[in-house]
DNA sequence: ACTAATTTTTAGGTATGCCTAAATTATATT
DNA sequence: AATATAATTTAGGCATACCTAAAAATTAGT
C-alpha cells in the first residue's frame, strides 16, 4: 500500500470520532489493518506534531489543527468523487481515485474541480453536453445539432426553467 | 519529496536516452538532484526488475518492458496536462499535478479522461460550454441562452463546420 | 478485590530510499 | 603510457513506516 499521509490518519480520526471519542489504537489498527503497535507510533507523532491530544493508554482527539485539515481533506475528497462520478468513473473507484488524488492535488486544481463541478451540477440532470459526452463514450460519435430554440438549447437544461 | 516510483524513471530514462544511450547514474543524479550513488541502486533495481539493462560502469538503456511502461506513463501524463489545461489550470501546476496523478490514477479513470479531452478537443477554440464555464469561474454567473439556430448552438461550434 | 482477559505500549527488527565518504574504474592530458 | 581528473560504485548510515514478541496497564467477571 502507498505510504499513508498526516492527512489520511486525520481524515479517518475525524470519522471514527463520530462514533466514540476519544479513538483508540486498535480503532486505526482494525479500520486500516495494521498493528496496534505502529498506530502507537503514529498517535505519538501526530501528537508531537499537534494534530491530535494523545496520552498513553487514553486514546486521541484531534485538536482544531488537525479537525481543520480532515475537513479540509474530506472535502476535497467529496469534489474529486463527485467530478469522477459526472465524468462515469464508477462509484467504487471514483472513491478510490478520490482517496489518492486527494493528497496530491494542487489547490488551483482543486478550484477549478470545485467550480465545474457545480457548473455541472447547476443543471438538473446534468447539462445536455454531458449527454452528448456520455453518448460519445459508448458510440464514439458525436451527437450533430438539431436545435432551434432555447427550450432545447444543450447547453441550458437548467434548473431554473 | 514524495516517494519516486518506478514509473518515474523510466519515464525520465526515456526522455534522456533520445539524446543520449546509455543513460549514466550522473545523467539521472543532476536531474532529480540526488545523489549518483542513489542512482546506482535504482539501476541495480531496475536492472533486477527487468526495467532496463545496466552494467557497471555502463550506463542503462531501457528494456521493453521499461519502454513499454515509459510511453505508458507518458500518455497518461500528456492526456492529465491536457484535460487540466482545459480546465484553466496553468501550464506549470498542469505539468506537476500530471507528474503525481498519473502514478495513482485507475485506468477507468484515464479511460473517461481521455475521451473528455478528446470530446473537448473536437470543437475548435472548444465547445462552446466551455466558455461558460470560464465565464462562470470568473464571474460566478450563468449565461442566459439566447440561440435560436444551429449556427450558434453552444455545444456544436463544431470543427466541420 | 482478585484474577483473567483485553488493550496498549515498549523494544527491537526489516525494507526502502535516500545520504556521505572512501574506494574503484574510466577518461583525458601530457 | 603515466598520471590527474572525473565518473561510478561500495560500504555504512539515517529516517520512516511498518512489523513481532513481550511487558505493562486497563477492564471485566466472579
Amino acid at each position: 500500500m502507498r505510504k499513508r499521509t498526516i492527512e489520511d490518519y486525520v481524515e479517518l480520526l475525524y470519522d471514527l470520532q463520530k462514533n466514540k471519542k476519544p479513538v483508540h489504537t486498535n480503532d486505526i489498527a482494525s479500520v486500516l489493518n495494521i498493528n496496534p503497535a505502529s498506530v502507537t507510533e503514529i498517535f505519538q507523532k501526530l501528537n508531537n506534531d499537534g494534530y491530535i491530544n494523545y496520552e498513553k493508554y487514553g486514546g486521541a482527539t484531534l485538536t482544531q489543527k488537525g479537525e481543520k485539515i480532515a475537513i479540509a481533506t474530506k472535502k476535497k475528497h467529496d469534489t474529486l468523487k463527485k467530478f469522477l462520478k459526472i465524468l462515469g468513473v464508477d462509484e467504487k473507484i471514483a472513491d478510490m481515485d478520490a482517496c489518492k488524488i486527494e493528497h496530491v492535488v494542487d489547490p488551483m486544481t482543486m478550484e477549478k474541480l470545485t467550480k465545474f463541478v457545480e457548473f455541472v451540477q447547476r443543471f438538473k440532470g446534468g447539462p445536455r453536453w454531458l449527454d452528448h459526452f456520455k453518448y460519445f463514450y459508448e458510440t464514439g460519435k458525436y451527437i450533430e445539432c438539431t436545435l432551434i430554440d432555447t427550450a432545447k438549447c444543450p447547453f441550458h437544461r437548467h434548473k431554473s426553467q
